[in-house]
RNA sequence: GGCUCCAUCGUCUAAUGGUUAGGACGCCGCCCUCUCAAGGCGGCAAUAGGGGUUCGAAUCCCCUUGGAGUCACCA
């Protein structure tokens, strides 16, 4: 067979060099132990929290070397594609503080290492393959998709173990020069395959560098690397990329484990040297009783968008993702809890090797714990950025009384032991409500074995005395007085010992107070909660 | 089904052949307390099963079972 001119047959004249190709991208400067990883996503416009996980882990690495971490859009199959993908993508990372230092942008990109979408790459990938081709590694197959169905049907019913295109299965491997050139005559539409020489039978070991030794078959499928419309497929277009833009660790999920070989293969084929994979466990989730793989069809409320809508903290979800990430990450969050995520020593090797199963109740806690080190101003600035997209309504109450709103985040912020009862943005609206007459819905729930008309005169004498200048003892001091007056004991512990002998105690008689002026059973210190409401609000709702 | 990987409380995990199998979340109880939240103290809760190797096994080996992933002109 004449490959050189298989090669001028299929490919155009047109096509660049190797070796203007490899002139045209220098091999990157790096210091020693610099890390240069990607984020390689299809532009599906749908991004979950797997894929948050994934980028954070290359995004940790590149930066905590001092590396590169760039965005490459890996748009080979046009099918998937959506319209706005791209922008969904890098809007869905940065809104969780992730930036890429080079790659595709919205509009155009930046970096020297472009184009950074792959379909722009065309030519590039198919001069390799016209390499290959040359080198007799490579050949085009006309197979139809049933010819390909066929195929698999008479491999089903010989038992054959391993499936594919692959070995004496291969028809077009032995086509001939005048083959070729009859079919590419009828214009009949071709892939190239690259032609395996491995076995399955050829075991070698790999080492990854979160899975640690792994212990592989060589691939022996002839397997696609140019489609019909002469787009690469993802195996070949990530070995010329990862190589061309100066990758040095391939992160990715470990279902590429199963095609590593065909990667590693097609590395020694080009002739260029592979990166350092990391293939990392993905995010699960329960479904049913089984636990499965996050996915983008059937997980919707896992979208990033979600939780953004959702009014989960940014900060929040990437200190969760980091406990996930790293074994040890909490541990030493909890001795530098002043300290960023982003100042945690990272190690691939503290990475797990089966999947997380992703635990919303324990990202609930982590968040209470953050929310609760903001002081009432960044809570604020977190709050209005939120409900100026989500809650309109809100966002014009908050605003026009940012003063109140700001006291009343303010309580029981203060001091070593800050509330923590804030998960996410979206709760404050129902936790605030009370002070507010334009969302007030009082559920008026009073203590049992209080009667009617002993509430009644609790409220309306309380009225009288509430003075809103009154210090915390004095202001409780009026409420144990007028307690004891009505024959309910300010003593708990006496209580405790003999309920019998009063009427109720001074924490029922609270209740009636909280409930009758919040409209609820549960607030926050109501000395506070009374003062930064205001004695008009305050008197006005005690009135009966 | 073939191949690959994985297996410690319900969940996330620690324990590099010698620990009383540790921590965190959740749950339960008690304390504190004007309610709630927080906080403090305590409790329930795990080495999938079976064989080896060894003075000694969660840890090393084998088998079984269970789980995950993958077998496209998708990535």
């Amino acid at each position: 067979m004449d490959t050189k001119s298989l090669a001028t047959l299929l490919f155009d004249a047109s096509l660049p060099t190797l070796e203007e190709i490899s002139n045209t991208y220098p091999r990157r400067n790096l210091k020693e132990g610099e890390k240069v990883t990607r984020m390689a996503p299809s532009p599906t416009g749908f991004m979950h929290l797997g894929n948050l996980y994934a980028a954070l882990t290359s995004e940790r690495l590149a930066h905590l070397s001092g590396g590169t971490f760039y965005l490459r859009i890996e748009d080979t199959d046009q099918k998937r594609e959506v319209e706005g993908g791209v922008q969904a993508i890098i809007d869905g990372l940065s809104h969780f503080g992730l930036n890429f230092d080079e790659g595709a942008l919205v509009e155009g990109e930046k970096g020297i290492y472009g184009p950074y979408r792959q379909r722009q790459r065309a030519k590039i990938y198919q001069a390799f393959a016209k390499d290959l081709v040359e080198k007799g590694m490579a050949y085009p197959c006309f197979c139809s998709e049933d010819e390909l169905s066929d195929l698999r049907a008479r491999q089903e019913a010989e038992k054959e173990d391993n499936l594919g295109y692959r070995g004496k299965w291969a028809k077009c491997r032995s086509l001939s020069l005048e083959e070729v050139e009859e079919r590419l005559a009828k214009k009949m539409p071709w892939v190239l395959r690259f032609k395996s020489e491995g076995s399955i039978d050829n075991k070698f070991k790999f080492t990854d560098l979160v899975k640690g030794d792994l212990e592989l078959s060589e691939n022996d499928m002839d397997v696609v690397i140019l489609k019909s419309d002469g787009i690469p497929t993802y195996h070949f277009a990530h070995v010329v990329d990862d190589y061309l833009m100066g990758t040095t660790h391939v992160v990715r999920g470990d279902e590429w484990i199963a095609t590593l070989p065909i990667h590693l293969q097609l590395y020694r084929a080009v002739g260029l040297k592979a990166p350092k994979y990391m293939h990392i466990a993905p995010l699960m989730k329960m479904d049913g009783s089984t636990k499965r793989k996050l996915s983008k069809r059937k997980d919707p409320e896992l979208a990033l968008a979600f939780y953004k809508q959702e009014g989960y903290v940014v900060n929040c979800v990437m200190v969760y993702l980091m406990t996930l990430l790293n074994s040890n990450f909490e541990e030493w969050y909890a001795q530098n809890p002043d300290k960023s995520y982003r100042d945690f020593p990272f190690s691939p090797k503290k990475m797990s090797v089966s999947g997380a199963l992703f635990d919303l109740v324990k990202l609930d806690d982590v968040s209470k714990n953050e929310l609760a080190k903001l002081s009432n101003t960044e809570l604020y600035a977190l709050l209005e950025t939120y409900t100026k997209e989500f809650d309109k309504e809100f966002y014009h109450i908050i605003t026009a009384q940012k003063d109140k709103v700001l006291e009343i985040l303010n309580i029981g912020r203060v001091g070593p032991k800050p509330r923590k009862d804030i998960a996410k943005l979206s709760e404050i609206k129902d936790y605030i409500s009370y002070f507010f007459p334009e969302l007030y819905q009082p559920d008026y729930q009073f203590p049992e074995n209080i009667s009617e008309e002993d509430r009644n005169l609790l409220i309306t004498e309380y009225k009288d005395i509430y003075d809103e200048n009154d210090t915390q003892d004095e202001w409780f001091q009026k409420i144990k007085d007028l307690s004891e007056k009505h024959g309910f004991t300010s003593n708990m512990k006496e209580y405790k010992k003999n309920p019998e002998a009063f009427k109720g105690n001074v924490a029922q008689v609270s209740t009636v107070l909280r409930v009758q002026i919040c409209g609820r059973q549960n607030t926050p210190d109501t000395y506070e909660v009374f003062r930064v409401m205001g004695n008009e609000l305050v008197k006005a709702r005690l009135s009966l």
